[in-house]
RNA sequence: GUCAAGGUGGCGGAGCGGUCAAACGCACCAGACUGUAAAUCUGGCGCCCGUACGGGCUACAUAGGUUCGAAUCCUAUCCUUGACA
């Protein structure tokens, strides 16, 4: 008997209907919706991200333990998660991570069945595995500091200060210096805040999981991927966009390099064609969905299941069920 | 029809006698991932053999030629684009 609450989470690639599942899901187990999404968390850029808020739910503002967040809901269900953020604001996993254990822990005590949705499996991870670096702030003068310095120099840097991560460090993340400018900052503030070896890995199996993983053959998603961005800017993505610009919304956000609007802001500085722009933003969905895809692949708790199979349904329900009964 | 510029790997585009299976970018394949993660980064990428160091073969429009050696020079042919007719 576990007393650990349950936490259902639906993952995969983009484009295989997550949120529908997850919608249908929490109907049939008195659950509510937490999208698991980097960058539905800005408010406003809907259509590029793809929140698809289904019909007859509508925004609300509620106070959970201190932050006032928005939720869509139909009375019934309601979705947490998105519009976290103002899009000029910056945002990291460790802002998620807060804010969705707040969430979790407030549907939880509702004794409602916390159902997290969505292909951002970096988030995904921080939530239930937890970092042991997720406390450590960002240092901005650090890397101002150290910005634009070559690789092979950061990479010293960290080896003087932090020789053991160095070593550890594989050969793609000792080139990345994104990653290396990040490990000096860790370093740097445990060497000030004299934790050598004292960051506590975040309260792990917190939870108690189920992983239902969607997947699609690749050339089908692709396909989906080509149609979505067809109809988003049937939809009104390019009036989102203007809408976005006039307010100030510029390539130097981090919110601007979400898929979709970083074309965009390229086609309206006249940098490339609206063609173009349109034929870039599917194939880097598609890239992008590549890469969940590797992501996803490795973590063996998922339970995965093929959309374009009709009883795939049953199957997930009935897999629910089971975990779900058992206590 | 004349003149000019040019034809390079899936595409764009360097190279302009040897160190070229050919820079670089894109695309493609595989992978990483501990506060930007829809981001960032790594490796591979003509064919065949080998885990690898490597070896073999076929390639820079086509056909000849010059050279010890040619994607690079010469000739012809075929195409493309621009200018003049």
């Amino acid at each position: 008997m576990s007393d650990k609450n349950k936490l259902l989470i639906i993952c995969g690639p983009t484009a295989t209907g997550k949120t529908s599942l997850a919608l249908q899901l929490a109907e049939q187990f008195n659950g509510e919706i937490v999208s698991v999404d980097s960058r539905q968390v800005y408010v406003s850029m809907d259509i590029g991200t793809g929140k698809d808020i289904p019909e007859g739910f509508k925004p609300q503002n509620l106070n959970v333990s201190g932050y006032w967040l928005k939720v869509y809901t139909n009375g019934k269900t309601r979705i947490w998660g998105y519009d976290l953020v103002k899009w000029h604001e910056e945002f990291s996993v460790s802002d998620y991570v807060n804010i969705a254990s707040t969430i979790i822990k407030n549907i939880c005590l509702q004794s409602k069945l916390p159902i997290l949705v969505g292909g951002t499996g970096f988030y995904i991870k921080a939530l239930i595995d937890g970092f042991d670096t997720l406390q450590v702030p960002k240092n901005e003068v650090l890397r101002k500091s150290l910005e634009g310095k070559e690789v092979s120099k950061l990479y010293e840097v960290l080896r003087c200060k932090d020789p053991e991560k160095a070593l550890f460090l594989n050969e793609s993340d000792k080139k990345n210096p994104r990653r290396l400018i990040r490990a000096i900052e860790v370093s740097d503030w445990k060497l000030q805040n004299n934790r050598y070896n004292q960051l506590s890995s975040k309260t792990s199996h917190k939870y108690d999981s189920l992983f239902v993983g969607l997947c699609l053959p690749k050339n089908r998603i692709f396909e989906l991927i080509e149609d979505r961005v067809g109809k988003r800017l049937k939809v009104g993505f390019e009036k989102e966009m203007d809408m976005l610009v006039k307010q100030g919304f510029n390539s130097g956000l981090q919110s601007a390099c979400a898929i979709g609007y970083a074309q965009w802001l390229k086609f309206l500085n006249k940098e490339i064609s609206k063609e173009q722009a349109i034929k870039e933003w599917i194939r880097k969905e598609q890239l992008y969905a590549k890469r969940q895809m590797t992501w996803f692949r490795k973590d063996k708790r998922i339970h995965w299941f093929y959309v374009d199979n009709y009883s795939f349904f049953a199957e997930v329900a009935d897999l629910v069920i089971k975990w779900h009964n058992k206590s």
